[in-house]
RNA sequence: GGGGCGGUAGCUCAAUUGGUUAGAGCAUUGGACUGUCGAUCCAAAGGUUGCGAGUUCGAUUCUCGUCCGCCUCGCCA
């Protein structure tokens, strides 16, 4: 077998006369009568070779009956055309092999689509035929960076003490959280193991157990529907660190960020991160992931509106709801129906019944408000508006009155669309935020009863443990999550390292002393037997990978991803088991069967 | 579970108010020519218009159902 001394990328002018073999696929083929050229694709990039039909014969007849995508070994030499030939791209021209000796290791059907056309062609063809798709550079960048970058976290964790160390992938269902994927057990009849929504409990254990700093690259499921950037088995770098407190596991996290940025992107990062508070960031953004790239804070309005003529502001102003507003630069050009169809259609998606507007105009005595419902409003309260905006001509004031939830769901989801579509976010331009001071708790209305707003394992902070049993709604959480322009990239939090403390905080959450022994009494006996105070924090790789190679689709970070419905297109899979498969698992289908 | 968009040749897309034999570019196959970068020229082959009903003299087009893909709301401790 022709074993290749180089890649096809490695080539370089210095290799001229050398004598060379290469692998790879042929991405191109060309019949120039006594000389065939053939593109030979590798991992690493493109060659060109020629076949002379002066010098070898038999190999030139042989070459003419290649065709794209077989797999070729090829020994020639180097040579070089030089000008006129250069693809600096492909790296092909600039150096060419002159083959005399060649070996077909392969061929190849015609391939679906032109790999070079890949990303114009249809998402679900390229799901099917993925080893076609992942043939293309593009792919192989996606997949090089994924590479590194958890090569540079592993690294940086090992010259910081960390052991990399395995939890399981069988594990028991707790019912808590997201839907669980379950895997039936043939030796216990009736059981049922279920999938990591993430190693939470287990790494705590280590901490337990003396491991002091772990991590790991951890697969985790969550049986909910899919999005863009959102797939049901994903992949967290996940740690965990003993008599650390949240300053330490957040200035460790940051610092292996900053070096990931820098050797992936040569981007350098100013350490400390930001830091805003749950409330600030709510206050001015809706919504506690910011995107920081631009600025067009919410402003609150529900004073104005109260004492305003506009019905719809005072009804829900009076009836404890809120208004408030954004201020977009420069939109003032947008229409009435680009607002009254495309924009108010935006935020219905999010709740929001209707969204007011006002145009910000200057006919030469200062800014003032333009819009069907300035009527309602008097002068003061209208430069009341435009100096809460500090709103300049040109402008556009567009405000949504609802429930507190449903007025910042919407208007920050409104923010980002505006960011977006007026050219505010610009390429290159990372804005790193850490959020803290997470309420521990929000009121479940529908159960009537406490829910975590993070994790039941979040430890509160140490001055407001007393308001466990007195006011759980104002108890902040030793929580914190880091967000890079409006992503959540990680989360973490310190633990709770005291039983009694865990108690009280399941006694809140509506989980009886006897539930949580079933679900977590291993873990609360684990708390007894000494375990040190502990936290951690967990990266969503995916994420992360998708920001760091652009890309706004997590499919194409995930080398074999699923559909919408969860279905691998390649494999098929999920796909019906015989009934010898289930009688061993004691399952019986009692719906409608599996596809065929 | 809800809302939206889409499915026509191997690929990307056309096809007039519903009207003759559903077209084009690329790819494929054959030929010509050529140190070129899939050049140029000639030719051929390629279709259950996702699937199933319905309306109609006639359906890619209209209606209903269904399957699949994408975006999204709910959901995602």
């Amino acid at each position: 077998m022709l074993k290749r001394t180089h890649n096809c990328g490695q080539l370089r002018a210095s290799n001229v006369g050398e004598e060379v073999v290469l692998n790879g696929w042929v991405r191109s083929y060309r019949d120039h009568g006594s000389l065939v050229f053939i593109d030979l694709r590798d991992r690493e990039g493109i060659t060109q070779i020629v076949f002379n039909q002066e010098k070898c014969p038999s190999l030139h007849e042989q070459a003419r009956h290649i065709r794209d995508e077989w797999v070729i070994g090829v020994k020639g030499a180097v040579i070089n055309r030089g000008e006129g030939l250069t693809n600096p791209k492909l790296d092909t021209g600039e150096i060419e092999v002159e083959c005399f000796e060649m070996e077909i290791f392969n061929k190849s059907v015609t391939p679906p689509f032109e790999i070079e056309n890949a990303d114009k062609v249809n998402e679900e063809l390229r799901l099917t035929y993925r080893y076609i798709d992942l043939r293309r550079d593009r792919m192989k960048e996606i997949m090089r960076v994924r590479s590194k970058v958890t090569d540079i976290v592993r690294k940086f964790h090992q010259e910081n003490g960390f052991f990399e160390i395995e939890t399981p992938v069988l594990g028991k269902s707790t019912p808590e959280g997201a839907r669980d994927y379950l895997v039936p057990s043939r030796l216990s009849e009736g059981s049922f193991y279920a999938l990591p929504q993430s190693p939470q409990l287990f790494k705590q254990v280590l901490m337990v157990a003396g491991m002091d700093r772990y991590m790991q690259i951890a697969r985790c499921f969550r049986d909910e529907d899919p999005r863009a950037d959102r797939q049901a088995e994903f992949t967290q770098i996940d740690l965990e660190m003993s008599f650390v407190d949240q300053d330490d596991v957040m200035g460790l996290s940051e610092q292996c960020m900053a070096k990931v940025f820098k050797e992936i992107l040569d981007v350098d990062i100013q350490l400390p991160l930001r830091r805003m508070t749950y409330k600030q960031c709510m206050d001015d953004y809706g919504i506690d992931r910011p995107d920081l790239r631009f600025d067009m804070k919410l402003q609150t309005l529900t004073d104005i509106g109260a004492e305003s003529e506009f019905k719809v502001f005072a009804s829900v102003a009076k009836n404890g709801g809120m208004i408030k507003g954004l201020c977009a630069p420069g939109a003032a050009t947008y229409s009435r129906s680009d607002i009254e169809k495309t924009l108010t259609e935006y935020v219905g998606n999010y709740g929001a019944k209707g969204l007011a507007w006002f145009k910000v105009v200057d006919e030469g005595n200062g800014p003032e408000l333009n819009s069907s419902i300035a009527k309602f409003f008097n002068d003061d309260q209208k430069k009341a508006i435009i100096d809460r905006f500090a709103a300049n001509a040109g402008d556009l004031i567009l405000m949504v009155a609802d429930t507190e939830e449903t007025t910042n769901k919407a208007l920050a989801a409104l923010r980002c669309k505006l960011g977006n579509d007026l050219g505010l976010c610009k390429d290159g331009d990372y804005q790193f935020l850490w959020v803290v001071d997470f309420p521990a708790f929000a009121w479940n209305e529908d159960e009537k009863r406490w829910d975590s707003l993070h994790h039941p394992f979040t430890a509160p902070t140490v001055e407001d443990l007393p308001k466990l049993e007195s006011d759980p709604g104002n108890i902040n959480s030793q929580a914190y999550d880091l967000v890079l322009n409006g992503n959540e990239v990680g989360g973490g939090s310190i633990r709770i390292h005291q039983p009694e403390v865990q108690a009280k905080v399941f006694n809140l959450l509506g989980i009886s002393e006897e539930t949580a022994k079933d679900r977590f009494g291993f873990f609360l006996d684990a708390l007894k037997y000494g375990a040190p105070p502990h936290g951690g924090i967990a990266w969503g790789l995916d994420r992360l990978i998708m920001l760091l190679t652009g890309t706004d689709n997590i499919r194409d970070v995930i080398p074999f991803p699923k559909t919408q419905k969860g279905q691998c297109l390649m494999t098929d899979a999920p796909s019906g088991v015989e009934q010898k498969q289930l009688d061993e698992l004691h399952i019986g289908i009692v719906t409608k069967g599996p596809k065929q």
